[in-house]
DNA sequence: CTTTGCACCTGTTGGC
DNA sequence: TGCCAACAGGTGCAAA
């Protein structure tokens, strides 16, 4: 699930029930995530508040005074707000229990998210400190992409799924990008004009703004126990959607692999 | 430095 | 119905 709008969607949801609150307890259920979860997680925690829920690129980072929390959800990972006393359900792997009567509740049936303390500036935590620009700030425009893309013999669609170009562009809003910047995703980085990075950035830019309005219209549920975090169905112009009629021009779309993953496009509205 | 492919893990889906 | 292969939205890392 997590794409950049549901970690900011889950950000939102979390942020006002966590902010104030006071770690009592760290409850590790199953540490093994992609790195082993801090053992010492609970003796660090205990006793503090929380003072401000962040987020720089996918992970999620809990600030305290003595140092930040950094989450992140990999590819299945989800956060709920709970009673403490709520039966954890399969893969329900730790529970930040807050003021002793609410869990902040991790799952993640495939463990490859992570739980990682850190003591000082998160910024140089060695997982962020490679990182490129945020894609909703100013830092990240038409001439950042260009110039990242000069001489890149890789695809503009692998591009932008690398970190250091742009942060927080997974699969599904590479290839909703590409598509709406009228851009094939095989094309080459180095063969865009300026012109194709400026529609490109906006894309970018307007894509994700708006799937992070549609979560948080439809955000419910991270306080509760009842069915999935406040994700939402979102409707795709070309992801997940091979041989069905393209709702512009009515082409069909059509699937490729690039790195062991599927890309989407429409050979009519993605002329190259 | 860039590019490529693998690895981590469980769950779901589709074909036979 | 059962079995098996392929695939799934992330991303760090090693190797080429």
């Amino acid at each position: 699930m997590p794409e950049l709008p549901e970690v900011e969607t889950t950000r939102r949801g979390v942020e006002p029930h966590l902010t104030g609150a006071t770690v009592t307890d760290v409850v590790v259920r199953e540490g093994r995530l992609r790195w082993p979860v801090p053992p010492a997680l609970a003796a660090t925690l205990s006793g503090l508040p929380v003072l401000a829920v962040r987020r720089r690129a996918k992970y999620l980072l809990l600030e305290f005074a003595s140092g930040t929390l950094l989450v992140h959800l990999g590819m299945s990972g989800s956060l709920r707000l709970v009673a403490a006393d709520t039966p954890p359900q399969k893969h329900d792997h730790i529970d930040l229990i807050l003021d002793g009567r609410t869990a902040l509740r991790y799952r993640d049936p495939r463990r490859f998210g992570a739980m990682l303390w850190h003591v000082g500036p998160v910024e140089f935590h060695p997982l962020l400190a490679e990182l490129g620009p945020e894609p909703l700030g100013d830092a990240f425009d038409a001439d950042t992409l260009y110039r990242a893309s000069r001489g890149r013999t890789t695809s503009i669609k692998q591009l932008l799924m690398d970190n250091h170009v742009v942060v927080g562009v997974g699969n599904i809003y590479a290839n909703e990008s590409l598509f709406e910047a009228g851009i094939r995703p095989g094309r080459a980085a180095r063969r865009l004009t300026h012109a194709d990075c400026e529609r490109l950035a906006v894309a970018i830019k307007s894509i994700l703004a708006r799937a992070i309005e549609a979560g948080g219209s439809t955000l419910r549920d991270f306080v509760g126990a009842s069915g999935q975090p406040g994700y939402f169905q979102q409707t795709y112009a070309v992801y997940g959607r091979a041989e069905e009629p393209c709702h512009t021009c009515g082409s069909l779309i059509r699937q490729i692999r690039q790195g062991q993953r599927s890309s989407y496009y429409c050979p009519h509205c993605q002329p190259w």
